[in-house]
DNA sequence: ACTCCGATTGAA
DNA sequence: TCAATCGGAGTC
């Protein structure tokens, strides 16, 4: 059986207009929820972000200035930045800061919460047919793992892609993508240097939740 | 117009 | 360990 959303709201725009630093930190724990018109509900909860920087941050897509790819990290915060890489996959990441300033939240890691089957299917995995019902409880923890950890499988499972969601505001109540808050305690958060960079490799800008399964990697 | 390469993933 | 696969950004 899928675990029960209660008590969540939308997330307020003041929390995102502040240092990708923080907002990284802060993020672990929240929910990423895709609403469909024809479909279950399918969320995930934030388990590891990284933070790029606007400034002094060589690793950031932002670092070369703006340009029509990466206009979305300049403007207001609470959007959708997603991009395309490596010819063939999608990642997504959160604005922050005042629009004007750049700075943005890549999401790397979610553990599946609701829309499992549906994620499932979105992944284009082979899995038994009690999951068909979004019966998390039906799918084994290595395959549970598989739906979300990574930057690209999380966009995957949740159907993000850059012609559909980019520059998308995710906090209005009308959008189909949204960042709840269900006041989930994370107890320790760990950091590290990022992954698959090699500018700016050397700060500490990787978060996760100490003791998740469902982070991408060790 | 041409080249280089990437905030990844899945298979070998 | 390595191929897949292509758009963005810089260079000619």
């Amino acid at each position: 059986m899928s675990e029960t959303i209660k008590n969540a709201r939308l997330m307020p725009r003041i929390f995102f207009d502040r240092r990708p630093q923080i907002v990284a930190r802060q993020l672990l724990g929240k929910l990423l929820v895709r609403r469909e018109d024809n479909g279950p509900l399918v969320a995930g909860r934030i388990v590891e972000t990284e933070a790029y920087l606007g400034a002094d941050d060589a690793a950031a897509h932002s670092a070369a200035g703006r340009t029509q790819r990466t206009a979305v990290i300049f403007g207001p915060s609470g959007h959708a930045y997603v991009y395309f890489t490596y010819g063939m996959h999608y990642c997504m990441n959160v604005s922050c800061e005042p629009e004007g300033r750049a700075g943005c939240v890549l999401l790397r890691a979610l553990e599946p919460i609701a829309g499992i089957g549906q994620m499932a299917r979105n992944r284009k995995m082979q899995i038994p047919r009690s999951a068909r019902n979004d019966n998390a409880a039906s799918l084994d923890e290595r395959t549970l793992r598989l739906l979300c950890a990574g930057p690209a499988r999380l966009c995957q499972a949740l159907g993000i892609d850059r012609p559909r969601d980019n520059g998308k505001d995710l906090l209005t109540p009308d959008s189909d993508l949204q960042l709840w808050d269900d006041g989930y305690p994370v107890k320790k958060i760990v950091a590290t240097t990022r992954v698959g960079i090699t500018k700016s490799a050397d700060l500490p800008l990787r978060f996760y939740i100490s003791g998740s399964a469902y982070i991408s990697r060790k």
